[in-house]
DNA sequence: CGTTCGCTTGAGGCCGTTCAAGCGACGTGG
DNA sequence: CCACGTCGCTTGAACGGCCTCAAGCGAACG
């Protein structure tokens, strides 16, 4: 897409006044990330607002040990490293790219003078914020309340609405989505037998069927 | 403290203009809670922002099954329920008051038609939001990444950094700081006699000494 | 002096991890 | 075209952390 279509698509810019987007135009640049790299680590100085165009990004925090967790999957459209515009110095999370993508980058201080004289971009930032610390609230909720068999349970339903089917291709490896389910492979794979086992779905491959929605809603949050 | 007094300490409207405060005060009404008693339930119509005046309000997540998670310790002169106000409809936590607490409420209308006016207030609002992020995304690292032990330990190292002193008065039940740490008295229990036994600390009742700083520190994220 | 409260300690069990092995699908080179 | 490697996934065994349930114990207080 070019950049001043992305620039308007992207939630936080919506609806923005064309001579407020002619400004924005000056002050984003854009840049390109391999597969497997970092765009930014967690503690790094931060130097820019994030937008993503193309691609896939994840945002994690890692430990001295070497174990990860996903934060957050940044979607098409939009921004990552909020926290960074308005409070400490350095990013909180580490953000990777999972494939090739095409980012807008916005520097810390030319965004806060944007949005200096443009108020309704305030009003989009705090919705964007606002709408992160409802997810972090559930996945908080998530990790500590719930079991692996749970949070598989959500991921199930979620995806299955979203996409109004109850079959549903990964499209991911499991190994992925164990990531983000916190978890690993190997407890991936024994949570989905034992919702084969139970009747609740079926596997074939790399295809989940729902048989028994109303079973596989109970289980979340258990 | 009267109530333009403390408003004025508030984060988020500090540094307020005269004018502002006086239409401030119009809009801002003052309610006290019970100990033990429910502010707002996650859930609920989302129909105000909250500033703690005085007491101890926390913010937490309940699964079905009866559990509970800390989500955050409101401090005194901090905004909660902000998320409330830029989306959703609904309160995504429970705010439970652990003591008799006096706080004041602005409607979400209200609040919402203020900032439109006083633009500075939403910077420090969004400062407010993203210093709410890195906290959120720290406790997700903290749960997931880390044992009771990590979890511990930085907590005792926090304090006393904050403290600035080697010897910690804990000011509260083990119970409820083991509800803070996300487990159980008897976990904490079980973990604060480890870092006894290993000459870590000492414990003599509510009261806490750090006899190995370092290796208190190599803990945390273990 | 007995009750209650906060805390500790023990026994047992569950969930999820680690380590290790097996297995089918797939691709590549002999 | 087959043999052999890799890759993604599954399965088993063992282990460990944390929880539950239950009991014990000292301090405070009526």
């Amino acid at each position: 897409m070019n950049k001043r279509e992305l620039i308007k698509s992207s939630f936080i810019f919506n609806n923005i006044s064309e001579s407020a987007l002619s400004r924005l135009e000056k002050i984003v640049a854009r840049s390109t990330f391999n597969a497997d790299s970092i765009i930014f680590s967690e503690g790094e100085p931060a130097e820019a607002l994030y937008i993503l165009d193309s691609g896939a990004v994840d945002l994690i925090k890692s430990s001295p040990g070497g174990r990860e967790q996903l934060i957050r999957a940044v979607g098409i459209g939009e921004t990552f490293a909020e926290a960074a515009m308005f409070s400490g110095e350095n990013y909180p999370v580490t953000a990777i790219a999972r494939e090739r993508s095409s980012v807008l980058t916005i520097r810390k201080s030319d965004f806060l003078q944007f949005i200096r004289s443009n108020p309704e971009v305030s009003l989009n930032m705090m919705g964007a914020m606002a709408k992160l610390l409802r997810h972090l609230n559930t996945l908080v909720a998530n990790i500590s309340l719930g079991s692996v068999q749970s949070r598989l349970a959500s991921y199930i339903i979620e995806r299955a609405e979203r996409e109004k089917s109850s079959v549903l291709k990964l499209g991911i490896k499991k190994r992925d989505l164990a990531f983000q389910l916190g978890t690993i492979s190997e407890t991936l794979s024994r949570n989905l037998k034992r919702l084969k086992d139970n009747g609740i779905i079926n596997i074939k491959g790399n295809t989940i069927t729902i048989k028994n929605k109303s079973m596989l809603k109970s289980l979340i949050n258990k």
